[in-house]
DNA sequence: CCATGAAATGAGAGTAACTCTCAAAAGATG
DNA sequence: CATCTTTTGAGAGTTACTCTCATTTCATGG
């Protein structure tokens, strides 16, 4: 299990209006074998589905398909909402809570996930529950979101992101935002996700609020 | 190295003055196995160690190790520190604010955890930041860890432990405990560590603390 | 349109972490 | 000592992943 970029980067320079003809046959490439993973592990599970078969149901070799992802939970998981989610939070006014920006970037987010692709986001958070591989890939790359917390709470506050403050508050959103999801998947992805994580953030907000008002602020 | 008590349990009843030649035996083999595998990973690095060096070294059969310990990364990591953890919390007065609670318990773990085998502890958060694997597996058991919060802090508050909210809290603390035990390996386990879990407590008690007395109480 | 260079692919051999099975060894017990 | 149970070792098998190298496929300039 190496770990690696998730992304493939190319040398060239970026943006070209006709990416060319090897380029738009990698991105087919690794959409076919995605879809291939997804379609086997489906129908016979995580663990009974071989890169070799993803490889054939993909119409490639073993080797091409590790090219594409440097691990078979790579497959799965990589949707990378990363740069969505830094843009967005870039874009919320400077002076808004911190915790407003935070509910409405999520918000958005998962509407894209819940709403771009349905069944391949209900699978994914499944096999987040039942697979272990999948999901402490799911956590690494949960950290790495983390580290873009850190920069976009650095930035507002005129912290150093590096801190050990910065770091713990953000981690412990990701934290928290981790279990929302494993709350959501494990209970059968019944309720409604965007509803889940306005709860969770109120928590990570405000603490637990004691049931009683005359206990004090603190959650015991 | 006071493990033992880790996975395995015999169908017998409990605690036998005289636990009997093959228990002892068994211990002493974990205890070897561990040993050899700090003792070449600590030459070699991690990679470079393979379960049948670890066999030889510690004079069993590849087929034991793994009797032992299911994966290569629980050989480094389980230190149990989680019945441990459960007692001092449940010690605690049930009216002690709930970070204060928090915090007693985890100097205490932390001292333990500093003075005992200060290198063993080194060595091994030292590979949690290096080896990927070591830190996913830690990850995976640190959930575990949150779930032994959630039940606390339900005990204490009178609620679900299974509801959003505590599981949420809960894993909001692991997750900013977790940073700062990443952040005390990155940065070259120079600080105390104490200090850093006394500020990352503080940090998700209170919030990031705005540096302007004047903004909001909101970190940003 | 072809020659040359660069990138992607496939084939295959190799490694190492696990899993399973079964027979031999060692401790427990009467 | 005899028998039963638990632990161990040996070995074969699976599979994710790595590396290397020859071949194919696209890009480019003449």
């Amino acid at each position: 299990m190496r770990d690696m970029a998730a992304t493939a980067q190319t040398s060239a320079p970026a943006a070209e209006p006709q990416p060319g003809l090897r380029e738009r046959k990698k991105i087919k490439t690794r959409i076919a074998i995605r879809e291939a993973t997804y379609r086997l592990i489906e129908r016979q599970g995580y663990d009974a589905t071989t890169i070799e078969q993803i490889a054939e149901a993909a119409e490639v070799s073993p080797s091409t398909v590790f090219r594409y992802f440097p691990t078979k939970e790579d497959i799965v998981l990589t949707d990378e909402y990363d740069p969505l989610l830094e843009q967005e939070l870039r874009e919320r006014p400077a002076d808004e809570p911190w915790f407003d920006s935070l509910r409405h970037v999520l918000r958005k987010a998962v509407g894209i996930d819940t709403s771009e692709d349905p069944e391949v986001s209900r699978l994914r958070t499944r096999l987040m529950v039942e697979v272990p591989a999948v999901r402490s890939r799911m956590m690494e790359s949960m950290s790495v979101t983390g580290r873009l917390l850190s920069r976009a709470i650095a930035e507002r506050s005129g912290r150093d992101p590096d801190s050990l403050e910065v770091r713990v508050f953000a981690m412990s959103l990701i934290g928290g935002l981790m279990e929302t999801s494993l709350y959501w998947a494990e209970t059968g992805q019944g309720d409604d996700l965007a509803d889940l994580v306005e709860r969770a953030v109120n928590v990570m907000e405000h603490g637990l609020v004691p049931r009683n008002p005359e206990d004090r602020g603190a959650p015991a």
